[in-house]
DNA sequence: TAGATTGTTAATCGATTAACAATC
DNA sequence: TAGATTGTTAATCGATTAACAATC
């Protein structure tokens, strides 16, 4: 009664590679932009900071889109990509919480750029609502279910404060977003089907704080094993 | 009362508890201003939105403070994970580039708490040297490396746009900073034994829209197996 | 063809998870 | 003791990497 895979070309991109592929696709607009016709993994990964296996291994999960003995056609490893990515439609998006953080992600270039479009700014201070932020008017926290039904939102992004993350994501969730970026410092609770990202600048910082006293600690590089030991 | 750590313990926590760390702490921490005085590994995870299993194997990597039957201890447990995230310490952090995000960073509180002090605000732009922000006078770029060797930064966060990172990154290095937080969409390359984290709000948007789009895709979750595709 | 480079294989490494003996 | 929960084991899963046959 299972049929067994269908396709000769078997979907289900790892997450490691999606988590890449921007990174891929940010590279190869810089190259387009500098006029390179064609690229090979070698430079490539190079310019995406990854090594060259790892790059031709991602890639070959999309398809074949090389041309052996040459490399790789920047145009058409872009549309691929970016098709890849769901970045050949737009998807809308709202923003809730225009403080100074909401205000960056307003105006940073990514989001205007194509595949995205800023369908609301939102916030609950009244002395905020009203403001002009990347050419778009902030409205009230209480449009959220108005603008996501019509704007079809399907991404929010979270910019408030941790105490009211939770519950902005809940009404987004209600009204029918399926995809949350978080930006405040809190792990949020969704039902299934639902994809949160999390974006936590202590957690980065906490990160290096980490890896930096290592480096202090009697300079054991990534290298130390532990004591010197014999053969078994 | 037993000896606690009773010995040094095996060092060489894995990566992926490393960036696990923060996440439990900051659970901890809010379980704390309860006052939860012991919780349970299964309790810890769902607060911190990872199952207990893997709670309990990371935590195992830092030792054994846990107590059967019981569970851990809230306090204690801060204390073991603040000192391997060498947050018992101050690290000194300067910030460069002023605009919306550096501003947002500078006010978030995640910074001024315990574990990080900023020591500088950096701007090229001579109408934002001089501005007080979060309390402190921003300073000309010009100073950077002054900055670096007089407040011993160790971690420098680059909030610049993409073309001025790689040069800020430079002088960071050049300076003697070894952990850089990168906001700017570019990949920076610096020299061994420096660390970089990246924080790219567009890859996290277009990761988000990969994951959308297999949503709409025939709604065939995880499994879908892609549209028939023509001959090569 | 000869040289270059992809796409794939297979080995290795690291992370996750369930299960349970140890033990409070 | 009896119940609860840790810390560890071992199986599994997924990601990385080097190497190279395929092929432009």
């Amino acid at each position: 009664m299972t049929p067994r895979t269908p396709r000769p070309r078997e979907r289900g991109i790892p997450e490691a590679t999606v988590a890449r592929l921007p990174v891929y696709l940010r590279a190869l607009q810089a190259l387009n932009e500098r006029g390179t016709p064609t690229v090979s993994s070698e430079d490539l990964a190079s310019v995406a900071g990854v090594n060259s296996a790892k790059l031709r291994k991602d890639l070959s999960h999309l398809g074949s889109y090389g041309t052996r003995g040459v490399g790789y056609d920047v145009d058409y490893l872009i549309y691929q990509i970016s098709r890849e990515l769901g970045l050949t439609q737009d998807w809308s998006v709202a923003i809730v919480g225009i403080g100074n953080l909401g205000r960056a992600l307003a105006n940073y270039g990514g989001f205007g750029t194509r595949g995205f479009r800023i369908a609301a700014l939102l916030d609950a201070d009244a002395t905020v609502v009203g403001d002009k932020v990347a050419g778009l008017s902030v409205g009230h926290i209480d449009t959220l279910e108005a603008v996501v039904g019509e704007e079809a939102v399907s991404i929010g992004v979270i910019a408030t404060p941790a105490a009211a993350a939770q519950g902005v994501c809940d009404r987004f969730v209600e009204a029918g977003v399926t995809s949350v970026l978080n930006f405040a410092p809190v792990v949020l609770n969704v039902p299934p089907g639902v994809d949160v990202r999390k974006v936590d600048l202590s957690i980065e910082l906490q990160i290096l704080a980490f890896h930096e006293q290592r480096k202090s600690d009697g300079h054991a590089g990534p290298e130390w094993a532990g004591p010197v030991e014999g053969p078994a």
